[in-house]
DNA sequence: TGGGGTTAT
DNA sequence: ATAACCC
């Protein structure tokens, strides 16, 4: 129920991902506080934040887009625009017909396929890899990196009265002036000289442009990044924690605080981040249990002990296709059929094997964001066959999710979808032929780290499925 | 409100 | 399978 990226991993979750991460069995037994890095508090942390990212990637593919008011469109909205167009008056999410009286000679551009976009993402994530591989993706366009590490090795190759040579790079929240002789203000004083370099990076070998926030967790790091807006990058020192974290407007500005939490706390009075603060911890664990109500009395006063957990391969593909209408089992049927062409291609390319399959829907009853789902396993004998460009496996997979949508949607009934979803997850690598004890520890690796399309995973001599 | 993602229960 | 959360 709690915001995953925000609360504090279980063990078995950051177990399980450093086994897909590919690491060590006895790294299973190292203490949480111990996982990247030491003590918790004094953690140099990194959120880059690209700046209007699909649009970026129109006027990379089309330059002469670039000094042109920029929309990108999915349906009936401008999901996302330029700086140009955000001058005029453009915001993210604007009906189109909204942006275009605000803004006439506003430019359009279809962002409904998220290939491009997807592929430029884990570029980007990737190149952050290279500085470290500790980087969590949220979104397509967002990448924490926990800089610790790093930070520490540069700090040991400074000799102690070099310390006047290292200097601040962006802006620091609040101009708080920097202690040179406080180590945590000169750890993240060298966390802005990284984050510099990876903007940097991403400008030079990727052209994209794009914030940083440096400060001692992820909540901050986030929050900071935003605080100076176009390809600007901000530090938080640890004296103007309670400024930032108090400056907000309203306690769904803290991430981690969605909607739900946000109407749970106004029904409760609670609007400001002070307010949260204040509030009685016994009530508010009586009003929304006691693991959410510490959670986010921790968040209101800037703690986050969450740690940047790597990201990886993604756990899930998936393709869904929004309508106003679709009223028949042919007509579904059709649909089913585009969105499932789409992802065998993406698993084809990825390499690993979707041994589950899900199909969502939303009926145009449902009020607010309700979707339904029914999922079911991939018989082997499909798995088997799905890289290879096989017909069957269509056919099959084709049936299997008209079985699902039956299974949900009564067909000899009147009804009126407005969404359609298939996903492929439960991805499994390719497992090697059953045979030698030492199989059992060897298996699960997928540790390389090129997601942009190719074929990124060693391909050994005999793969076989199980 | 699109077209995606994640984890917890 | 659903319900939160994130972009």
């Amino acid at each position: 129920m709690r915001n995953p990226l925000w609360s504090r991993p279980t063990r078995g979750r950051l177990a399980a991902r450093r086994v897909r991460q590919g690491l060590r069995a006895f790294s299973l037994a190292v203490p949480d506080q111990a996982v990247p890095t030491g003590n918790i508090s004094s953690r140099v942390i990194v959120h880059v934040d690209l700046d209007c990212f699909y649009a970026q990637v129109e006027m990379i593919s089309n330059p002469e887009l670039k000094n042109k008011p920029l929309g990108v469109q999915q349906k009936s909205l401008v999901i996302t625009c330029n700086y140009e167009a955000r001058k005029l008056g453009v915001k993210k999410c604007m009906k189109v017909r909204d942006a275009k009286e605000k803004c006439p000679k506003l430019v359009l551009v279809n962002g409904e396929d998220l290939t491009r976009y997807r592929e430029m993402s884990y570029k980007v994530t990737e190149l952050l890899g290279e500085f470290t591989p500790l980087v969590e993706r949220l979104g397509f366009d967002e990448n924490f990196v926990d800089l610790t590490q790093i930070v520490e090795k540069r700090l040991q190759q400074l000799q102690s009265d070099d310390l006047s040579a290292v200097t601040m790079s962006g802006h620091v929240y609040n101009n708080q002036s920097v202690d040179l002789h406080d180590t945590m203000h000169v750890r993240l004083l060298i966390g802005s000289q990284i984050a510099a370099e990876m903007r940097n990076t991403m400008y030079n070998q990727l052209g994209l442009t794009g914030c940083a926030g440096i400060a001692s967790n992820k909540l901050l790091a986030k929050l900071v990044s935003g605080v100076f807006k176009p390809n600007q990058q901000t530090v938080l020192l640890p004296e103007s924690c309670q400024d930032l974290i108090l400056g907000l407007n309203h306690v769904k500005e803290i991430p981690g605080i969605g909607y739900k939490t946000a109407k749970c706390l106004e029904a409760l009075g609670i609007h400001t981040v002070h307010e949260l603060q204040t509030f009685s911890s016994k009530i508010l664990e009586e009003e929304l249990g006691i693991s959410l109500a510490q959670h986010i009395k921790k968040l209101s006063f800037g703690e986050d002990n969450s740690s940047v957990i790597p990201s990886g391969q993604p756990q899930s593909f998936s393709e869904e296709e929004s309508f106003k209408k679709c009223s028949s089992e042919v007509e579904a049927k059709k649909k089913i059929e585009e969105l499932l062409a789409l992802l065998l291609h993406r698993v084809c390319q990825d390499g690993r094997k979707p041994h589950t399959v899900r199909l969502s829907i939303r009926r145009s009853s449902s009020k607010y964001y309700n979707r339904e789902s029914r999922q079911c396993p991939i018989p082997s004998h499909v798995i088997q066959k799905l890289g290879t460009g096989n017909c069957d496996v269509m056919t099959s997979l084709v049936n299997i999710l008209m079985k699902l949508f039956r299974n949900m949607v009564n067909v000899k009934m009147p009804f009126h979808l407005t969404l359609l979803s298939v996903c492929f997850c439960n991805l499994k690598a390719l497992n090697r032929a059953k045979k030698g004890p030492m199989d059992y520890y060897l298996t699960p690796s997928s540790s390389t780290t090129s997601h942009s399309g190719k074929h990124s995973f060693k391909m050994k001599d005999t793969y076989v499925e199980d």
